[in-house]
DNA sequence: ACAAAAGTGTTTGAACTACACCCATGA
DNA sequence: TCATGGGTGTAGTTCAAACACTTTTGT
C-alpha cells in the first residue's frame, strides 16, 4: 500500500461464502452444483465475483442471496481468509475472499433447473472424500470448519446456529454437531445457564415434545450487541471441546 | 467464484504488514513514512501491490523486504484479514490484504533519506492518538494486536518474539508487554516449563546478567513444525491473559 | 405406571492464584 | 554480605468431569 508509481497490477477478486448449518445432527455446508467450466458439474462453494463499489460483506450477502433465494439471511456472517491469486483458478489469477456463515438450517429455494442448484450437504462427506469440491474450496472448507469449531469454544456463536429463541438441549445439539462429540447434559446446562452474559431466559417453555418440558432461551443483549466483535471472550473461562 | 460469464471487475490488490516487536518492554510496530501522496509525511503500514503470478505470503515478504532492508526476516507470518475495497483509498478501490508478522527485535536498515524510513514505533503511541496512521491502517493494526493477544493464550508463538534462545523471564516479558499487564513468575515459569511439547530445555544457561543463571529454552519440536498450523493448540489448557 | 427428557446436588480431581521460601550469581 | 533475579513448595480456591437423583411432562 505504499510506493506503486506504475500503475499497479489488477485481479479479480471474488467472494465465496462456508455456510454451515446443523440439520440432523449433522454439520453440513452449502453448496451449488457448477453449470459452466471450469469444472463443471462439480460441486462448489457458493460465491461470486466482487463488483466496482462493492465491499467484500455486502458482495457475499448478494452472492449467497442470488444463488439460495434467500432475501434476508439469517445468522452471523464474518471473513474467513483470502486465498491466491496464483494458481487456484484455471481461467487466471484470482484472489478469493472466503467468509464464514453460521446460520440455523434455513430452506434454500430449489431453482429451476437452469440455475444453479444450491443445497445442504454433510460435511462430513466432502472430509472423507465421498464429495469432491472445485477449485481450492476443500482446503477453505476445512478452514472454515476449524474456525466454526474454535469458536464455540469462546464465543456465544453457538447459539447463531438456533433460531431466536432454543432450549439448552438444541444448543447443546449444536456444540454436539459442530465438534463431532458428545457433552454431558447436565455439566453442559449447568456451564451454559451458569456463564454471566451469555443466554437470556425468554420465561417461555416448550411443549409437546417427549419428556418434561424446557425452559426457552435467547441470546443475551450483551453477547449480541457486540456490534463488530461479537467474538471477544463472552465465554470465560471457556467452554472447552474434549480433547481426546 | 461462479458463473461469471461477462469479465469481470478487477481491483488492485495489496499487501500490508502489521510487524510487531517487544523492545524495552513495550509492544512495537514497524512503520514506514509516506514519500508519496496520498498521506505524504504520514506513517504508514509497510507494503505494497502484489505482483501479477505472486501469491499472498511471497509478496508480503518480498514487499517487507525491500522496505526494511533484510533478506530474510525472522519470526512468524501469517495473514490477518483482507480490508476493502470500497473507500479505503482515495486514488480508487484497492483491496488490502494484511498480514501479523511476530518477531524478535531485528533492526531496520536505515535507507537513505530517499527512502521510505521504516522504524519501529510503540503501539502504544498509536493507540493513544499520539500518532495517526494513513489510509485505514490504525484499524488494521488495532486488529492485529488483538489477534497477537489472543494468539499468546492458545499458541507457542509468544517464543516467536525471542531469539533462538530465550530464558523463561524474557519470554515472560514478551507476555507481559503484548498483553500489557504482570504476571507472577513463580506461576508463569511453571506454567512455561510445565506444559509438554512449548519448551525445550538446551542445557545451557545465561551468564553475565545480575542474579541467579537462567536456563536457556528454545521452542520445541511439535511446537515449531505444526507446519501451516502452528496454530493449533499447543497450551492446552491455555494461558489466560488475566482479565480485570 | 412408565418412559423420556429437564434440571439439581454432590463428589472428585485438575489447575490456577498467591505467596513463603530457598538457590546461585555479581558487586 | 547483600541485592538481584531464578526456581521450588504449598495452601486455598475455582471449575470441570462424572454421576446419582429429583422433576415434569406424554403415552
Amino acid at each position: 500500500m505504499t510506493q506503486a508509481v506504475p500503475a499497479p497490477a489488477s485481479f479479480p477478486v471474488a467472494v465465496d461464502i462456508v455456510a454451515l448449518t446443523v440439520r440432523g445432527g449433522e454439520l453440513c455446508v452449502l453448496l451449488i452444483t457448477r453449470l459452466i467450466e471450469p469444472f463443471r458439474g462439480r460441486l462448489a462453494l457458493p460465491g461470486g465475483f466482487v463488483l466496482p463499489g462493492e465491499d467484500l460483506v455486502e458482495a457475499a450477502i448478494r452472492e449467497l442471496g442470488e444463488e439460495t433465494g434467500v432475501e434476508r439471511l439469517p445468522g452471523y456472517l464474518e471473513q474467513l481468509a483470502s486465498y491466491g491469486p496464483k494458481g487456484r483458478d484455471p481461467r487466471g489469477d484470482v484472489l478469493t475472499v472466503a467468509h464464514l456463515l453460521l446460520a440455523p438450517d434455513f430452506p434454500v429455494l430449489s431453482a429451476g433447473s437452469d440455475a444453479e442448484q444450491a443445497a445442504w450437504y454433510p460435511v462430513e462427506r466432502v472430509a472423507n472424500g465421498e464429495v469432491d469440491l472445485a477449485f481450492d474450496h476443500a482446503q477453505i472448507l476445512e478452514d472454515a470448519v476449524e474456525r466454526a469449531r474454535a469458536k464455540l469454544e469462546y464465543s456465544p456463536l453457538g447459539a447463531a446456529f438456533c433460531g431466536e429463541e432454543f432450549t439448552i438441549a438444541q444448543l447443546r445439539a449444536v456444540y454436539e454437531a459442530v465438534w463431532g462429540t458428545r457433552l454431558d447434559p447436565r455439566n453442559f446446562h449447568r456451564k451454559a445457564t451458569g456463564t454471566p452474559g451469555f443466554l437470556e431466559d425468554t420465561g417461555r417453555m416448550t411443549a409437546g415434545d417427549a419428556g418434561r418440558p424446557a425452559a426457552l432461551f435467547r441470546l443475551a443483549e450483551e453477547a449480541r450487541s457486540t456490534a463488530g466483535h461479537p467474538t471477544r471472550a463472552v465465554l470465560n473461562p471457556p467452554l472447552m471441546r474434549p480433547r481426546v
